[in-house]
DNA sequence: AGCATAAACGGACTTTACCCCGCTTCATAG
DNA sequence: CTATGAAGCGGGGTAAAGTCCGTTTATGCT
């Protein structure tokens, strides 16, 4: 039996990772995101630093893998949730929807998501076979137009882009979460209704 | 004298900084980004370590640096070169040729820009004060619509954010870069031409 | 149960970014 | 021309990421 059963993953390494998960948010929420060191939750999880990085590659991993959770549940809001998000509104309805609980989910999470950037490797966020297509597959349907495929690169780029570029001091930004919300989320909508007019 | 004259720079700082950046250029073209070390880079322009941090800060500064230059006659185009691109088109023609010419330039400097990210610090490009601005004042002058700052900064990150986000392995994607050019600028134009519609 | 095997573990080791502080050198005033 | 003080320089030191490999342990089979 070569192939068909890579046989299942062993009890205890579940144990440990999800204790490292558990430990790494522990952490992330008593002393920040850059405390959260490999030795340092490695010692605190009392596991040895090799299995930190067999779990999670690398620093970013970390990160990543805590994003994870809560994009699972997002993604699944999304996919079967009430509309205007979920399915059963009209699709442009369900696009401005989704601009504004990502940008809600991003402010939220940015913190992480900046922290699960990583040299040499992609956006943790705004993977292209969940986000992009989304986006792509409901711009289809409302508002079809040439180069779907670029144009919804571009608007995961605005999305996303703000929250892990460029915001990445909200405390030493004046302006409350709540402000760039609405200030976000509003031209979202702009951009949408325009751009699908 | 207090404030006048914070006393020019010194000449030899000035020199070993100019020896440091032509060192760098060259590292970078002969072994690639992630080769530009500290050490390295000090060892090969035969100066301290301390001096190329007292320089550059943290090594994202040195990529900082180096895309600086470049930044800067970009900037110098559209201030002051030839239409469309510099002042004389009408703002909107101007908007997109702004967008593809900036889709060009990212996609030649995209590894040194990825490289200028840094924890903790916004993204090295597209700085509010600069791109930002120019994109808010020609949609200002074109099409005027509520929210301008808003879209401002989505467009901003449309047009700048596939490049840092999701497109750090030009090597390993079977597109070719001419492609990926076409893709995106011809998407900013649709974007564009819709928004302002 | 006992055994074989691959997966998981641990922690020493290497590399690299970044800090620090005593020493040196330049630029300006007298 | 020299003194002086501030800017610049150097390189050793620290901490954290990431690698490696010998050891341990769970699991599935007999």
């Amino acid at each position: 039996m070569p192939f068909g059963k890579p046989r299942a993953e062993r009890a205890d390494a579940v144990r440990n990772r999800e204790h490292l998960l558990k430990t790494a948010r522990e952490m992330l929420a008593e002393c920040g995101a850059d405390k959260v060191t490999m030795d340092g939750l490695a010692e605190r999880a009392c596991l040895g630093k090799g299995t930190v990085f067999r779990h999670f590659g690398t620093r970013a991993g970390i990160f990543r893998a805590l994003l994870d959770a809560d994009e699972r549940r997002f993604q699944e809001q999304v996919l079967s949730g009430p509309p205007p998000l979920g399915p059963g509104a009209e699709p442009i309805d369900r696009l401005i929807a989704y601009g504004r609980a990502r940008i809600a989910y991003l402010l939220d999470h940015h913190v992480i998501a900046r922290a699960a950037l990583h040299r040499n490797q992609p956006a943790p966020v705004g993977d292209p076979s969940v986000t992009q297509l989304h986006i792509r597959v409901l711009l289809q349907q409302g508002a079809p137009m040439p180069n779907i495929a670029g144009i919804a690169i571009q608007l995961t780029a605005a999305l996303e882009g703000p929250l892990l570029l460029y915001l990445s001091r909200p405390d030493t930004d004046e302006d409350e979460p709540a402000e760039i919300y609405a200030l976000l989320a509003d031209a979202w909508q702009t951009l949408v209704e325009r751009l699908t007019r």
